[in-house]
DNA sequence: TCGAACTTCGAACCACGGTTCAATTGTAAG
DNA sequence: CTTACAATTGAACCGTGGTTCGAAGTTCGA
């Protein structure tokens, strides 16, 4: 039967490609795109450098698959909270936890943001749209708590990006063996942003 | 007369060093540490690649001195605010947005935090050590704020860190031709980023 | 002017790492 | 068993970029 042995291979491979950019993603995380050779890659994912040209084009494509796939899950998450019924704070607050989580976890592709300038222009420019797409929804919920007078700041834009620039930046400092864990990060991390955001009268 | 021209060539010498490390910081800044040549630092320094060696034993010791500079500079800002007597806002609100012009500026070298891995264990070592320092100072400060009753933070050591992961974000998409100028950027950042440690009563 | 140093440079070297390729092994249908 | 295709590999290729080298140019005191 032709069919099911088509399925079966192409199940193979996802599932290989899978492992591959899991691997990838964790090499990237820890020492760094530039640092993290194609060789590295293989060893981690047991198997020869050359194989791993059966499944991606390059490293390039390897790494822009990682950051495609941290961009979904964070616009899940940002989609998800624009629909949400609670307090923009508290939506907020679990949009940024879960961008945490997509940075830190083993299962994601990490180093998102971080070197986007790595790679070649066509691959480039999607990845930064979806990244642009992500940051105008942050964004947005931002201005919204605003508008609704939840949150006080002049410059929506400013204060988004210093957001996001501390979270991406956590990828440098975290280790997974360290007192705090990645969801324990995201959560302090998380109330800390949000407080910045909250209209308050100083002591 | 011997010393004069020692003294004299010895101050060239550290003019040329300047200039270089000037070029190289701002190509750094630019295009980032990765993707910057020795052959496009001599360009910008008007030398040729080879003469660059005469200086510098390498693009190592380049990128080191850069870090260097920049940590100093940030390290005098919160010397001195350790020192003052205003509120430990305000002078922390200081502190960063030093912090901002030094990373942003022309003068100093850029490119601070970012990639330190980057350097041979020999030199990260020192610039790890004295970004250790840095950080151990900022905290100190945000601890002095929650010990005096002006902030409350559970964790002083994190939210340090996400002060400065938001700073030193901004050289990856700050541009000087932009709306905002490095000042601007500086205190917008520090004041929201103060904002979230003040003791308040949300709305 | 002379000479010894400081400074500069063109050209080549060479290691590292992404990549390619021909050939071998594994797999499953006929 | 055979055949066709998927999967894998060792070995080599090769461009990039940091680095070195020997010589030529420049400065300055004597």
């Amino acid at each position: 039967m032709v069919r099911s042995s088509n399925e079966r291979s192409r199940r193979r491979r996802d599932a290989q490609r899978d492992l591959i950019l899991r691997a990838a993603a964790r090499l990237f995380r820890d020492r760094g795109v530039a640092d993290t050779g194609m060789r590295e890659i293989a060893a981690a994912a047991d198997l020869s450098p050359a194989n791993l040209y059966y499944y991606f084009k390059g490293k390039d494509e390897i790494l822009f698959y990682c950051q495609d796939r941290a961009l979904d899950s964070m616009l899940a998450a940002v989609a998800g909270a624009k629909r949400g019924r609670g307090s923009v704070a508290a939506r907020l607050d679990g949009v940024l936890r879960t961008h945490v989580s997509t940075l830190l976890g083993e299962v994601d592709g990490a180093s998102a943001h971080l070197l986007v300038d790595a790679l070649p222009p066509p691959l480039r420019v999607r990845i930064v749209a979806k990244r642009d797409r992500y940051e105008r929804a942050v964004r947005g919920l931002v201005a919204a708590g605003v508008r609704s007078g939840e949150f006080a700041t002049a410059s929506p834009a400013l204060v988004t990006r210093a957001m996001l620039g501390a979270l991406n930046m956590t990828v440098l400092w975290f280790r997974p063996d360290g007192a705090a864990s990645a969801t324990d990060v995201g959560r302090e991390l998380a109330q800390y942003l949000v407080r910045g955001l909250h209209i308050h009268s100083a002591a």
